[in-house]
DNA sequence: CGCTTTTGACCGGCGC
DNA sequence: GCGCCGGTCAAAAGCG
């Protein structure tokens, strides 16, 4: 079905995607979904089944299934015609309850069992809480590979089409998750199979000169992987990741310690920066400067005092509590895309596909910018007419969904709608539309790897879990139009959403969280 | 008293 | 070489 208009209901169908983020739910939060499913039923009759979904129940998988239902609705209820139905935060608890009361008219009041059953739960909750950080820390993981593999196949892909225009890489980060920046990377082996014409014939010469003097070869080898080292380390720390927020709060809660250890006056911004160092561990290198970080960015400080930009910079080396998981993990995966995007040799090809790989909202939420000194990824998680108003935006093509809204208002209600803010980069010439080949098969998975860190930043950055939900829905039905889904190549667009909201008026929450 | 914040000084990169 | 500017340091001040 297209649509499923419905007053009050967000209405989407369900495609791998949308299903993908039940999944992602899953990972980051305890919520429980309910579904209101428009399952096979004509428009006309306008009935629903009532669906709960629970996202931990089965054995701790991290997979939706349906755990009840009305019972006047007996049809089997099909993925593809489910109808999500945001409820606000604070039902979050309610839905296994619910549940359990469900059960409980079927079987009859045992109290025994239902006492038992709620021990259960309680263990179960905690579980899920230390499977989540576990599962933060594995998706972080996960998505340093992914976005290495994916920089390497993007570059043999485009040395395919191009193997004149791009010199060869100077280095070429290769190692099992950015977050080990000390790690030598065996990188040799790699960039051969990477194909790059040069460099075989430059790894031919070497593996002569090796067969020459092999000892001399190996200290070389050494030599160059300490030196790779530390310039992974630098890169690493020099990348960036800038988040809008509006925040009444001099700083936006992250999880993390912060200690304060300067502040300066930027030239021509009437608001100092702060800088910020993480406190909790000895020698963690990361550190955050909260302010008005990029010139273009001054008038409308000037114009809207609650938009706070917090750039993250560098990479955690201690464990993280849970609350800080999800801000760090995102931060750091879009450091590491960026750097792996950011190389030399980055072209348009790859760069464009970093944009719409970092996050798949790319396109209207997230931007890249590489003007500035450091490579940099600015999350906007604002809304508001003042990013309406940008040229990007502007010359875009409308959305592929729409959001309309109790009050009828144009400017959508939600605190971080994805909004294309500015870019200043080199890669504002680029088309971020779906319509730019990629290969579907090989973006599906750091799609939805990053995904998972695009919307668990968005929900951190929010206390409103709802008005989070809406947001990331939107970023993931909407963000990566039809181009990395193979099923949806055929050129109709399935992943069309209308949202509304039944339940809030939720205006501009503040991001801060603590 | 210990920790955090403030703030001026200092340093390095960059452009002219 | 010089000045500007962003970023950091570290001593002093503030705070609980």
């Amino acid at each position: 079905m297209d649509k499923a208009h419905d007053g009050g209901l967000v209405a989407l169908d369900a495609s791998p995607r949308a299903l993908s983020f039940l999944n992602l739910l899953a990972l980051h939060s305890t919520t429980t979904a309910t579904m209101d499913a428009a399952a096979a039923v004509p428009p006309q009759q306008k009935r629903r089944a009532s669906v709960e979904v629970d996202f931990f129940s089965d054995d701790k998988k991290k997979k939706a299934r349906v755990v009840s239902a009305e019972p006047d609705h007996h049809h089997e209820i099909k993925k593809e015609d489910l109808t999500i139905n945001l409820l606000p935060a604070g039902n979050n608890n309610n839905n296994n309850t619910s549940r359990r009361k469900d059960e409980d008219s079927r079987s009859g009041n045992n109290t025994t069992e239902l006492s038992s059953m709620q021990a259960e739960l309680g263990r179960m909750n905690e579980e899920n809480q230390r499977l989540r950080g576990m599962l933060a820390q594995v998706n972080n993981s996960y998505q340093a590979l992914q976005m290495h593999l994916v920089a390497l196949q993007m570059q043999q892909q485009q040395r395919g089409k191009d193997m004149t225009m791009t010199p060869p890489r100077r280095h070429l980060i290769v190692g099992p998750s950015s977050d080990h920046a000390d790690e030598p990377s065996n990188n040799s082996s790699t960039e051969e199979a990477a194909g790059s014409p040069r460099r075989s014939t430059s790894s031919t010469g070497k593996q002569l000169e090796g067969e020459q003097s092999p000892h001399h070869h190996h200290q070389e080898q050494e030599q160059q992987q300490q030196q790779q080292a530390q310039d992974q380390a630098a890169a690493m720390r020099k990348a960036r990741v800038s988040v809008r927020a509006r925040s009444e709060a001099p700083i936006i809660a992250d999880g993390c310690q912060w200690r304060k250890y300067g502040q300066k006056m930027a030239k021509g911004n009437p608001c100092p920066r702060a800088y910020y160092r993480c406190t909790m561990a000895n020698g963690c290198p990361v550190r955050k400067q909260v302010g008005q970080t990029h010139l273009s960015q001054v008038q409308r400080c000037a114009e809207d005092q609650s938009i706070l930009i917090t750039t993250y910079e560098g990479t955690h080396n201690h464990q993280l509590p849970p609350a800080a998981m999800a801000m760090a993990s995102t931060t750091s995966a879009a450091a590491s895309m960026l750097l792996s995007g950011s190389m030399p040799s980055t072209d348009g090809v790859a760069s464009n596909f970093l944009a719409r790989t970092v996050l798949p909202c790319s396109s209207s939420m997230a931007t890249i910018s590489a003007s500035a000194p450091f490579p940099t990824v600015t999350l906007d998680l604002t809304n508001g007419p003042a990013n309406a108003a940008m040229p990007l935006n502007a010359a875009r093509p409308p959305p592929q969904f729409h959001v309309p809204l109790p009050g009828g208002g144009a400017a959508p209600a939600f605190a971080m709608p994805p909004q294309l803010l500015y870019n200043q980069s080199r890669f504002s010439g680029l088309q971020m539309s779906s319509d730019t080949p990629v290969d579907g098969a090989r973006t599906i998975a750091p799609l939805l790897a990053d995904t998972v860190s695009a919307a668990a930043a968005a929900i951190t950055a929010d206390p409103n879990f709802t008005v989070a939900l809406a947001a990331a829905i939107t970023s993931i039905i909407g963000g990566g139009g039809g181009g990395h889904g193979q099923q949806h190549a055929t050129g109709n667009n399935n992943n069309n959403v209308t949202t509304s909201s039944n339940h809030t008026t939720s205006n501009n929450t503040n991001s801060e969280t603590q």
